[in-house]
DNA sequence: TCATTTTTTTAGTCTAGGCTAATTATTATT
DNA sequence: AATAATAATTAGCCTAGACTAAAAAAATGA
């Protein structure tokens, strides 16, 4: 696998998250910043390569062969980001791009030291599972902020936006990962929601913002 | 600058290191392990980007550009190379391959911290002087040790050639890293030298093996 | 249902880096 | 100095991965 098929199979590994039956053409070409033309090209070859199903016009579904591949670059991806916050200090909205190109390195005897020097984290600074060499992701369900109920508990274990301005903004808000929260209230108007932080501090925040946060019930 | 087009200034850079004037076609090819018409190429490339000056027919000098650029690769390979060993365990000859992928990472931020990380090492684990972030290298010179005198005494401080079978070698018949040693007796004939290391063991060794062993004198 | 809109694919082009075969420069040898 | 040998360059082709424009399929909705 080229690093070009690498990162297609990891887009379109996060795209079936959702549960979602089957990723379209444009939903590849989004996450991936390139033009349909371009998918339809690399789906094709994935596809020869049979680490996706693909049937002209009517999307793609990924293969066991192509989740077990596209959770090793995921793991990759997600020990790198522990090495350069543990080790290197960097601050966890720094990373991702660092990492986005670390994945790539073909070593699996270097990622089995990486792990091992690391202490075999469980979770990256974003508060996203590891998956264990063979592919195996045993964290348990997160809920998404913006769809609990009012009363309902948790911890925030993750963010979906990793970009450096949403990370920022929930750093100044107060908002991290490990927060203990619970729902105070909900607007179905606008879906905003307000949360006890810690069981301390109040916290208003819109459905935008809410949608972004992922949650380990307690 | 792309990957190939680093491994290619880097590449250079050590063919010029011998004091050679310049540097030949078919000398980048052996090193890069290409052929000469894809070399041509890439000397027109890198001319225009002058990091080398390219005079077709002549061979190419490095530019002082160049030699600071190629420096700084060369600092990253050698970083990762002590990082590689000191941190992940990895045995002195099993490192080069994947050094090989990770210089070609761009952050100048994550080389700051790996440098800092490893406490700011002064060589490589073959011996190599690793360059400051400047390109400067303020290693004192070392000798080629087929070409030392009979009584002269030194340290065991580099390998050029650095490949699994050599490395091995060296681990076999007892010479390492860090030796003291002197030259007992030199056979004119076939170059081939007999040497005392650390003060109790002799060694005897053909000259192409001595030709690939740095000393630092004492 | 049939026409329009949207999505996807195909066709053709581009750049980076390789290659081989053919050509041209330089160097070596008589 | 002329020719032979060697080295280097050019020309033309290939693959990966991008692009645009055109064509085709699917979805929508009047």
């Amino acid at each position: 696998m080229t690093t070009a098929e690498e990162n297609y199979l990891k887009a379109i590994y996060h795209l079936s998250e959702g549960g979602k039956k089957s990723v379209s053409t444009n939903d590849v070409a989004g996450a991936m910043k390139t033009k349909p033309a371009s998918v339809s090209d690399m789906l094709r070859k994935l596809g020869e390569k049979e680490v996706i199903e693909y049937r002209k016009y009517y999307g793609v579904h990924i293969t066991d062969e192509g989740k077990k591949q596209a959770l090793q670059t995921i793991r990759k991806h997600r020990l790198w980001e522990v090495f350069l916050v543990d080790k290197l200090n960097f601050a966890w909205d720094e990373v991702h791009e660092v990492a986005e190109e670390l994945e790539h390195i073909q070593s699996p005897l270097l990622i089995q030291r990486l792990d091992a020097f690391l202490n075999y984290p469980k979770f990256d600074p974003h508060g996203d599972p590891i998956p264990d060499e063979f592919g195996d992701v045993k964290a348990k369900p997160r809920l998404v902020l913006n769809e609990m109920e009012i009363d309902q508990m948790g911890q925030i274990v993750a963010v979906k936006d990793s970009s450096a301005a949403f990370l920022k903004y929930l750093d100044k808000v107060g908002a991290y990962i490990g927060a203990r929260i619970k729902i105070l209230d909900k607007t179905d108007f606008d879906g905003s929601i307000e949360i006890l932080v810690d069981q301390k501090k109040n916290l208003f925040m819109s459905k935008e913002v809410a949608a972004n946060i992922l949650i380990q019930q307690s």
